[in-house]
DNA sequence: CAGATGACAGATTTCAAACTCTGTCATTTG
DNA sequence: CAAATGACAGAGTTTGAAATCTGTCATCTG
C-alpha cells in the first residue's frame, strides 16, 4: 500500500494542513491546497471537516494539545515540593513559548493568527493550563507548605500574573536579555504571598 | 483677532489632529485632512511637524502625559499607607483604562495602533508609570511595612504582573464581569509577597 | 453503496490602473 | 524677511474587474 492510496483519514488531512499552514501562511492556506498535498479532490476534505474553519479550529487544538500534554508531567510529579514544582512549570511553559517563537517565528505568527481566530479552543487549553497549576496549588495548600484558601481562584491568579510569558501578544518581549530575570522577579513575589 | 487668524502653533496642530484622528480614525487621519480642519495648506503644518509620523507621535505623547499625571497625585500623596497607596493606582489606572476602552472603543482603538507604532514614546510613558511605583515601593520599605529590597526592580515586577490590566493587547477582556475580582486576587497575592 | 470526484454559484481575494497623500521647494504674501 | 502657499515627484492607497476559493451536490467508481 504506498502513502497514496493509504484510505484518507482526519489525522492525515490535519498533517497536510500543518504543512500547507507552515510552507504558505495562514492567509493563502486554502483547501485546495490541502487536497493537493494529499492527492484528493478538496470534496474528499470537506467529507472530513464540514467547513475551513472547523479544519483550522482542528489544527489550532491538535497543535495546543501537544503543548500542555508536556507541562502535565510537571505538575503531576506528586512527589516534588510544590513551591519548587510551580517555578518549573511556569519556566517550562515559558521556555516551550520562546523556543517557538525564537526559532520558526513565521510558524509561531501563524499559529496566533489561527490562535486569535479559535477563542473557544484556546479557552479550553487555558482552562486545561490553570486546571493543572490548581492541582499544584492544591498540593501545596494540602501539605501546608502554602497558606490556605481556594486552589482554583489562586491557581487563576498566578496564570494571570504571569501572562507577559505566555501571552502570544507579549511575544516581541520575549527576545529582551532581561525577560528571564523579570520573570524569576514576579514569580519569586508571588510565591512569597503564597507561603503558610 | 478671530480664531482663523490665530497664530499656527504647534499646540493649535496637535489639538487639530487629535480632532482629525477622532472622526477619520487613524488609517485614514491625512496632514491634509489636518491642514483643512485649521484652514491652512498642508505646507504649513511642516513647517512644525517634519514627518506625518512626527506629528502622530506627539499626539501620542500628550495623550500619555495626560494619562499619566493624573495617577502621580495618588503615587505621591505620601501621607497614606504604602499598601494602600498601591492598591488605590492600580484601581485607578486600570479604572481609566477600562473607562477610556470601554465608552469610546473607536478612539481607544485609533490611539492603540498609535502606540503600536511608537514604541519609544511608549517606553517612556511606561519608564514614568514604574517610577511612580518606585516611589510608593520605596516609602513601604522605608516605613517596614514592606520587606527590604531593590525599589525599582520590585516595582518593575508589580507593573508586569499586572499587565492584563493596563495593556491594551488585553482589552478584549476587559469588559468581562470577573475582571474585577481578578485584578484583586492579584493584588492580594502580590501585596502579601511584599509585606515584610 | 461508501467514498471520491469535479462542475458550479456565490463569496472572497488579487492585481493593476487611477487616484490620493507625503514631503520638498521655488514663489508669493503681509 | 518670516511665514505661508501650492505645484510637483515619488510613495502609498483605493477600486473594480478578473481570478481564485469555499462549500454543495449530482454523478461516478471500485
Amino acid at each position: 500500500m504506498s502513502p497514496t492510496t493509504e484510505t484518507l483519514t482526519a489525522e492525515r488531512i490535519l498533517e497536510a494542513t500543518e504543512e500547507v499552514l507552515r510552507r504558505h501562511g495562514p492567509t493563502k492556506a486554502t483547501v485546495v491546497d490541502v487536497a493537493r498535498a494529499l492527492g484528493v479532490s478538496h470534496g474528499s476534505v470537506y467529507r472530513h471537516f464540514r467547513t475551513k474553519a472547523e479544519l483550522r479550529e482542528a489544527v489550532t487544538k491538535r497543535w495546543l494539545d501537544r503543548a500542555s500534554g508536556a507541562l502535565a508531567a510537571i505538575a503531576d510529579d506528586g512527589d516534588r515540593d510544590p513551591a519548587q514544582r510551580l517555578r518549573d512549570w511556569f519556566q517550562g511553559l515559558f521556555d516551550a513559548k520562546r523556543r517557538k517563537a525564537g526559532d520558526d517565528p513565521e510558524l509561531f505568527a501563524t499559529y496566533s493568527v489561527l490562535v486569535d481566530e479559535n477563542g473557544e479552543v484556546v479557552g479550553e487549553h487555558i482552562a486545561e493550563l490553570v486546571a493543572q497549576l490548581t492541582r499544584i496549588v492544591e498540593a501545596g495548600m494540602a501539605s501546608g507548605v502554602f497558606a490556605p484558601g481556594d486552589p482554583a481562584s489562586v491557581a487563576r491568579a498566578l496564570f494571570h500574573a504571569t501572562d507577559r510569558f505566555h501571552d502570544p501578544c507579549h511575544a516581541r518581549e520575549w527576545t529582551r536579555p532581561e525577560i528571564q530575570d523579570e520573570l524569576e522577579a514576579i514569580l519569586q513575589l508571588l510565591l512569597r504571598g503564597l507561603a503558610a
